[in-house]
RNA sequence: GCGGGUGUGGCGAAAUUGGUAGACGCGCUAGACUUAGGAUCUAGUGCUGUGAGGCUUGGGGGUUCGAGUCCCUCCACCCGCACCA
């Protein structure tokens, strides 16, 4: 028998020429329809790599879904772009001399051609290039916005700076409610008397994008400065560099106004729970109280705590400050200043890398503080335990319920006063909520969370100290000393004054460059250029740019109205648009992008540009598609036990024993000759290996998946490993989407990546399931052409039975594509195709329906198969088909029996029988008359369309 | 350590509100057509037992006529944060 097969190239061709003439993904302009729905995929930043299979996954979830819905008759806006601007074209500009605009757009152009293979809708005349001086303009512009506003904690929202300067004018600092870097009290005399250069300075304080000098993440490698989120384990996330603190002058924005809204905004949010939870964590909510103790025998010097116990006060007995406290020359007595200042300099260097350090190591500074209530001395000591940039840098210790104290208490011999009875809870540990105070005076008895409150009850009357919620959020760095990037829209004029460039002013175009290397000094390439840097006499411009988050801050509300010129998009638009519907994206972006997108977004919201608090409606995480990570490992002589590994940069020695290094990453899926993945190597496999990589053509290989064997060769031998892990050039396992596709098929590919299990879920790229798959869309195509190519659809009536099949196929998998589950979807597709060939069903009456069915999955055989039964218009301007319960309703159903909950029999009944009848009937089974011999039946129950169950 | 998540055949995985566990696909076995099979078609396939049957959703316990699903407890793995005051 001939192979029923499709020419799947063919058809994708001339479908994605249809698609493009008839602008058949065009987001119409027609605001008057009500259902809209904008979906949208994380724009990717278009580096040199190109997509691998990994990619797509979240892009074709959502082209389904949005397919989907345009043929609901929902206007949908699914739009793609490009984040353009970003560390890694200026990488590559400083290796090879290509300019990042001339790298960057061509690798756009081959996403483009990637993206199109892979037939997806998007609709390309809405495209965003952040890099486009016609898009950061207005990138630029709502960094001014920001600039030009200060965030009322009273009104809870952001407030020209115009406001703030009429209040300083008015009643100086008084009475004010502003978010700020720090406190300063003047009076509105004070503020009138002030030079320019002064206020401005204060003004510094409260805008929501600021310029301060402050310690930064200076990345020496990269040239660059970086935001925490950017910085892992004092290293660079890209490229893995060290970090370092260092004092510079740079851009901020003041995300911590935000954090309270940035918290409780998420609870209306449908984000999966892991990643709200990653968001929180990196807020860092704490509730607490600021108490202030009083340094013995040095009046006017105290040290400022937070705690979120102030119920444990009573149980202080020492005090803690980080060893490079401000505080701590000042307090420490001459005779200690020595010792003191060594182990500060001693703990410094471990601060560069403290993860995971647990120490009680401490010194005593030799100083006391005085207890607020009690007014007893006690002692003060620096600990590396506690870090200068959380909190105020100090700690009130409570040895008797913190574990960490408790630690250093008994390391140091100093008292330790239980402060906590727990005797009602013995499962409870040190720090739990649970338990009555004791020897805590006003507390006693109290429980913790009421001896809390009363504390600061008791410490705000006194004035010993005041309630505070604390963030662990840090305001956001802003400056990036690199050339690729968004212009900074001010200038600085003589006195070194920041002034913003008007509207009209903008774009700042980024000046052409071809030296890209950045200053010794840290400057930006900018910096070089006198003609751009200092376009007047007396005019300054800022050389830094801004960073890779500027750009994908806003670009979803760009594509709303992407072309207009006037504003970054038309009131009209953004009213009717209002939010993203859905955004799907990796989890990667939590905490940068995703954090960024919804602080801006509600500062444009406190402004009246958009109507909505939150961007992002629901959020769906794609898993990752992960690869085969294939380990080789060259060994080249032995002797007394030590083997010689080579590696592709070096040689490395290493003992053999239980534990092998793993060295030369490579991978071996799609080498063979015939691109077939094999990742057992193959003697085919083996000579495509050696062809692509000469060096090893000597070497003897033995593999066995997921475990070191080795076979030896003379001196040499080679063992190998496989394990999953990323998908990265660097591992040699990147599975272009393009190879699948050339070989299986667009329609296959992406039914294929949908099939391998739930959206959210990370697995490993194996094509062993893909023939399936292909299989699948063959026989769809059986039932419209037989072996001969010959078109077999019929006008006939359906058969027996097919219409029952295809309305519970529709009813399925309408539900399953609002759920988001699309494998289950596809899973029923195949269902419906086999039954429909064993029916020997070729009715079109059936056909038509289950080709628009299909189209959202497999849209290029489905455009082929709707315009072979006769239609002219696209499949996916067609409406999606609605099942009718009619073909559902069964008026039998098949009941299974069973005795004391297990099964033991079924039974056939007309729907509308009585439970009377259907206990008589099943009752008289035989087989039930055997289970229940003559036992008493203790109960009968019988759920209508689910059971029957006999108790005895 | 804290927080979040996941555990179901040889594999990827299904299973609305507790109601026939393992749908669908891969793989495997047998057969058919074939010079051939890495094509196609048919049948079988959780484990165990000749059979009736018994066992089975990470382990243990509980609630229920009935538990993959609910509750308690323990274990394993993955992700995030991490000396967080």
């Amino acid at each position: 028998m001939k192979e029923i097969d499709y020419k799947f190239g063919e058809i994708e061709s001339k479908w994605q020429k249809f698609w493009e003439v008839n602008k058949t993904f065009r987001t119409s302009d027609d605001m008057s329809n009500p259902k809209k729905y904008y979906i949208l995929d994380m724009f990717p930043y278009p580096s040199g790599a190109g997509l691998h299979v990994g990619h797509p996954l979240g892009y074709v979830a959502s082209d389904i879904f949005s397919r989907y819905k345009r043929m609901c008759g929902f206007n949908v806006l699914h739009p793609m772009g490009y984040d353009a601007f970003g560390l890694p074209a200026e990488q590559y500009a400083l290796d090879t001399g290509v300019h990042p605009a001339k790298s960057t757009s061509d690798n756009i152009t081959r996403y483009r051609t990637q993206l199109d293979n892979i037939g997806l809708s998007f609709d390309w005349s809405r495209q965003v290039r952040t890099d486009d001086p016609n898009y950061y303009k207005w990138t630029q512009w709502i960094f001014l916005l920001l600039y030009q506003h200060y965030y009322d904690t009273s009104e809870q929202k952001a407030v020209p700076i115009t406001e703030l300067i009429l209040h300083f004018e008015k009643n100086g600092s008084n009475h004010i409610a502003a978010a700020s870097s720090q406190h300063s009290s003047f009076s509105a005399e004070n503020w009138n008397q002030m030079t320019d250069s002064e206020k401005n300075a204060m003004l510094m304080n409260y805008r929501l994008a600021y310029r301060k000098v402050g310690y930064v993440n200076w990345c020496e490698a990269l040239g660059t400065v970086l935001a925490n989120d950017e910085v892992k384990d004092s290293v660079s996330e890209r490229g893995g560099f060290p970090v370092v603190q260092k004092e510079m002058l740079q851009w901020s924005l003041r995300i911590t106004a935000y954090a309270e809204r940035l918290l409780s905004g998420m609870d209306a949010l449908q984000w999966n729970e892991s990643l709200k939870t990653i968001q929180r964590n990196w807020i860092g909510k704490s509730e607490g109280a600021f108490i202030d103790f009083r340094i013995d025998n040095i009046p006017g010097q105290s040290i400022k705590i937070f705690t979120t116990r102030p119920d444990t006060i009573y149980g202080v007995t020492f005090m803690v400050l980080a060893p490079d406290h401000d505080l701590v020359p000042i307090i420490t007595p001459d005779n200690r200043q020595e010792q003191v200042e060594a182990f500060a300099e001693k703990s410094k260097n471990k601060t560069t890398n403290r993860t995971g350090l647990k120490t009680t190591e401490g010194m005593w500074t030799g100083a006391y503080a005085v207890h607020p209530l009690s007014d007893e001395n006690i002692p003060i000591w620096i600990a590396d335990y506690v870090l200068k940039d959380y909190g105020t840098g100090a700690i009130m210790a409570v040895p008797g319920d913190d574990e960490r104290d408790h630690a250093f208490a008994t390391q140091h011999a100093l008292p330790i006063v239980s402060i906590i009875d727990r005797s009602a809870f013995p499962n409870a540990d040190m720090g739990d909520h649970e338990g009555v105070l004791q020897n805590s005076f006003l507390l006693n008895g109290l429980p913790i969370d009421e001896a809390i409150q009363k504390m600061l009850d008791y410490l705000e009357k006194y004035q010993l100290g005041i309630r505070q919620t604390e963030y662990k959020l840090r305001d956001a760095n802003f400056s990036r000393q690199r050339y690729w990037g968004e212009p900074f829209p001010v200038y600085y004029d003589q006195n070194g004054l920041p002034n913003e460039l008007r509207t009209s002013e903008l774009p700042l175009e980024l000046p052409d460059l071809d030296d890209f290397k950045p200053s010794p000094d840290g400057r930006s390439p900018l910096a070089r250029i006198d003609s751009w840097t200092k376009p007047q006499p007396g005019i300054d411009r800022e050389t830094d740019t801004m960073p890779g988050y500027a750009g994908s801050s806003w670009y979803f509300l760009r594509y709303m109205d992407p072309h207009n010129q006037n504003e970054f998009a038309s009131k009209g638009a953004i009213q009717y648009w209002q939010d993203v519907d859905l955004y799907v994206g990796g989890i990667e972006h939590a905490v940068g992008h995703l954090m960024y997108s919804r602080f801006w977004h509600k500062i444009l919201f406190d402004l009246g540009y958009v109507p909505t608090q939150e961007p992002f409606k629901k959020l769906i995480n794609q898993g990752m598609i992960q690869g085969i990570v294939e380990s080789i490992l060259l060994m080249k002589e032995r002797d007394n036990g030590y083997y010689h590994f080579v590696s592709a940069d070096v040689a490395t020695e290493r003992k053999m024993d239980d534990t092998i290094i793993s060295a030369i990453p490579v991978h071996i899926d799609f080498v063979s000759d015939y691109g077939q993945p094999d990742s057992h190597l193959t003697h085919d496999g083996l000579a495509a290996f050696i062809k692509w990589r000469p060096e090893y053509a000597d070497a003897v290989f033995e593999t066995k998946n997921g475990v070191f064997t080795a076979s030896q060769f003379g001196e040499e031998m080679l063992l190998t490993k496989s394990e999953v892990g990323k998908m990265s050039k660097r591992y040699h396992n990147v599975v272009n989407p393009d190879d699948v596709i050339s070989r299986y098929g667009a329609d296959c590919f992406r039914m294929y990546e949908m099939f391998l299990g739930p959206i959210e879920q990370s697995k490993p790229w194996d094509t062993m399931g893909i023939e399936g798959v292909s299989k699948f869309l063959k026989k769809l195509w059986s039932l419209y052409f037989n072996e001969q190519d010959e078109w077999i659809v019929t006008s006939d009536p359906p058969k027996e039975g097919s219409l029952k099949v295809l309305h519970s196929t529709i009813k399925k998998t309408t539900e399953d594509i609002e759920r988001f589950s699309f494998n289950t979807s596809i899973s029923q597709f195949m269902i419906c195709v086999n039954e429909l060939r064993k029916l020997d069903e070729h009715s079109s009456e059936v056909l038509s329906p289950l080709t628009q069915l299909i189209a959202p999955f497999a849209p290029f055989v489905a455009e082929e198969l709707w315009e072979a039964l006769g239609n002219t218009n696209s499949v996916h301007t067609s409406r999606f088909p609605d099942f009718d319960d009619e073909y559902l309703i069964e008026n039998v159903f098949t009941y299974p029996v069973c005795v004391n909950g297990k099964k033991r029999s079924e039974i056939t009944l007309l729907k509308d029988v009585t439970n009377q009848q259907i206990e008589e009937q099943a009752k008289a089974l035989p087989e039930i008359v055997k289970w229940l011999e003559d036992k008493p039946i203790k109960k009968v129950i019988i759920i209508p369309e689910k059971m029957i169950n006999f108790v005895v």
